[in-house]
DNA sequence: ACCCAGGCATTGG
DNA sequence: CCAATGCATGGG
């Protein structure tokens, strides 16, 4: 038993809740009330724990890759203060307390699983993603590592194309993992530099950029206003409204706000 | 069979 | 600058 103490509100179940959502990921794999997630390598098996979460193995590689994977970054109790005094997002820090966003730990993937997204469902979304693990991952233990850079860069367009991914998206992915941009450093940037070094690369838009603030940089500001299903849960609260404009309402935690109001919206 | 789903690039005004 | 169009799959 090794424990990761988790300071502040913390549900691992709703934390993980999207991964399960839409069909098993096979990146994140929730089983027997644990998820198993590959680490370098290795399987990491999280299971909820008294004060935080056991974590095996835990050591210095295993540990800020789950930190940022549950969103132990996120500054929930001044989330949570701030929110009760907003009419319209006061029941959520009691509905859904303990929720953290979680972050896509590795860059590519945060920008893959993003694509692969785009426009279509999320069931169908899930299901090629499913594939592509499946045909360019590696198996470790009972989940999958996320393909890497490397492969992809290897992987022709067609063999993208014959899991299920458009020509279009196939382009993407392979020129993605092909370009040299440089990932890791994105994250010495500001908000702005991020969205304009990723939406200079074909198939990386606005709202790719904004998520990927959002879900794998966790930067507090990140409000992805072309999100569709965000539109209409703030339809549901305002009515017609300019998506852009009402995150103005949420600074400084836009970010956290975007995935309660989503998690309320996707809650019966 | 048909329609929509957590976009994007391309084309044409 | 804005409107229209095609894309491929899964689920209703």
């Amino acid at each position: 038993m090794a424990l990761l103490r988790v300071e502040g509100p913390f549900d691992l179940a709703l934390t993980t809740a999207r991964f399960r959502a839409f069909g098993p990921d096979r990146a994140c794999l929730w089983e027997n009330g644990a998820l198993l997630r590959a680490v370098g390598g290795r399987e990491v098996r999280i299971a909820p724990a008294a004060g935080g979460v056991d974590v095996e193995p835990l050591d210095a590689e295993t540990e800020p890759v789950v930190r940022k994977l549950l969103g132990l970054e996120f500054e929930l109790e001044a989330f949570y203060a701030w929110a009760a005094r907003v009419p319209e997002l006061a029941d959520l820090p009691g509905r859904f307390h303990g929720f953290r966003p979680a972050l896509v730990p590795d860059a590519f993937e945060a920008l893959v699983v993003s694509i692969t997204a785009q426009q279509v469902s999320l069931a169908s979304a899930t299901a090629i993603r499913n594939r592509l693990i499946e045909r360019f991952g590696v198996r470790v233990g009972r989940a999958w590592a996320f393909p890497t850079r490397e492969r992809l860069a290897a992987a022709a367009p067609g063999e993208l194309a014959a899991l299920g991914f458009s020509a279009r998206k196939a382009e993407y992915v392979a020129g993605l993992a092909r370009s040299d941009l440089d990932l890791a450093a994105l994250a010495a940037l500001p908000d702005d530099a991020v969205k304009t070094r990723l939406t200079a690369l074909r198939g990386l838009g606005e709202w790719t950029a904004d998520w990927f603030l959002a879900r794998h940089l966790g930067r507090a500001g990140a409000w992805p206003a072309g999100d569709l299903a965000l539109r209409k849960a703030l339809v549901s609260l305002y009515g017609e409204v300019d998506v852009r404009a009402a995150g103005e309402r949420f600074a400084p935690f836009q970010n956290l706000t975007a995935h309660y109001l989503l998690a309320r919206y996707l809650t019966p």
